[in-house]
DNA sequence: CGAGCCGTTGAGGGGATTCAAGCTCAGTGG
DNA sequence: CCACTGAGCTTGAATCCCCTCAACGGCTCG
């Protein structure tokens, strides 16, 4: 896990205008700020690279930083009582994690690196102080908030219903909002896809098989899928078609 | 679905003092004002009763109000694509229901009473207007929509997982948060319980009778359950311990 | 009293798990 | 260079849990 500080004192600086110019300002939680407010923060942002199923941080941990992914996908699992893991939700671009903190509380869940992710971290002091005046950025947080609890009750609707191939196919349909151009995406290992479908790595596996030979997607290296979109549009359809 | 107004113009009227004596306002959003804040706001409040199985919202509607759960059960529902109805998350007393108004979005779920419902109706111009000083509001709000998604994924957890005893008992555990005194509580219909945990009205038949018989539970009336909250906790762990 | 809804229970079949055996492939060290 | 190893993936066979289909009983209500 490295950390890089972002400087934008000295503006001819190469990392000078990162948080300015960074492409997901958009998506990110200080993209209501100008760049005045921009420069009263930039100093305390640091950048963040985390290795593939490296943590982030530990369900039960008194965090004192939230973060925005800028590039990756972040996992956040449960371990049930029972004792096994689940998986509840995923994180991608531009999403903000770990909210909680700023309300002084420990992470709810254990946040895990999928892929390769980069990060921006903003420390709780920060948002703090900014809260005070910007009630502009209070109001994307609540969006931040609000836009993770659709995530989970999306999650609990498409991918915790109904029989193991559709909970497979609808996670792949999901698992493509995180493609590059190229229909190029993450894969999960077997027993991942496990943990977030509840089902054993042999049911994931036989299905993960049964998609390839029919062609919805083709595995490409170790950790990922090209998916054929049409092919796999077709598949749920066929599915929810009875 | 009855509306009341609340006054408190007039102190001698017998509901004059309902927003400050509320018994749910330690828990309920406008907890953190003080009662001149209170003054500002009562007129624009309204108390509203909803019948069992009557709707709040629906999903996508653009409504202009948020509410507070004064007492009952409200649960949030959502059509999958495959056209049948999953049931993802329960309120109860002391929960907002619909902050996304806020941020002028339509409601995301199908809101439905479970029993009967005491609402307190809280428009959103009325939060917009106090938002702009009241940063202890926002801050309340916050609170609100990270309990809902902890709940979402906590329902995530534990009752989209395993096999259908363990869901069951699981939900009743759930039930049982919102039990009066002496553990009386709501449960739902078969079809219901089907919804909750993505199962037949069969299977969930079967499993209650069998856990009536066990004696972790006793029917009382149409939709009532008594829990025998040991015996229900020692099933619980016995699924548990494999 | 019949109609309809809801809940219960049974029998049979199907899909997912369990148990088990190979397979692939990257990394290691002889 | 290549056997060796182990982790992850695949596939098969048997079992079991849950779904499907079906019948029936209790209850309310017109």
């Amino acid at each position: 896990m490295s950390i890089v500080p972002i400087y934008r004192q000295d503006l001819r600086h190469p990392q000078a205008q990162v948080c300015a110019s960074c492409g997901v300002r958009q998506f990110a939680i200080f993209g209501v700020l100008d760049d005045a407010g921009l420069d009263r923060i930039h100093a305390h942002i640091a950048s963040m690279d985390v290795a593939p199923d490296r943590p982030l941080f530990s369900r039960g941990e008194r965090g004192a930083a939230v973060y925005t992914v800028r590039s990756g996908v972040v996992r956040f699992e449960r371990v049930t009582e029972r004792g096994d893991r689940r998986i509840v939700r995923l994180a991608g671009r531009g999403d903000l994690i770990g909210p909680e903190v700023l309300l002084h509380r420990p992470y709810a869940d254990d946040a895990v690196a999928c892929t390769a992710v980069q990060l921006c971290r903003i420390p709780r002091t920060l948002v703090d102080e900014l809260g005070q005046g910007e009630t502009a950025l209070l109001r994307e947080l609540m969006q931040r908030w609000q836009r993770a609890l659709d995530d989970a009750e999306a999650w609990l609707a498409d991918l915790a219903t109904g029989p193991a191939r559709r909970r497979v196919l609808r996670l792949l349909v999901k698992l493509g909002e995180h493609a590059d151009g190229s229909g190029l995406t993450w894969l999960p290992r077997r027993e991942e896809i496990g943990d977030m479908l509840d089902m054993t790595i042999e049911t994931a596996s036989r299905l993960i098989s049964q998609l390839r030979r029919e062609g919805v997607l083709e595995l490409v290296g170790a950790r990922g899928v090209r998916l054929h979109m049409a092919a796999l549009l077709q598949a749920v359809r066929r599915e929810d078609a009875l």
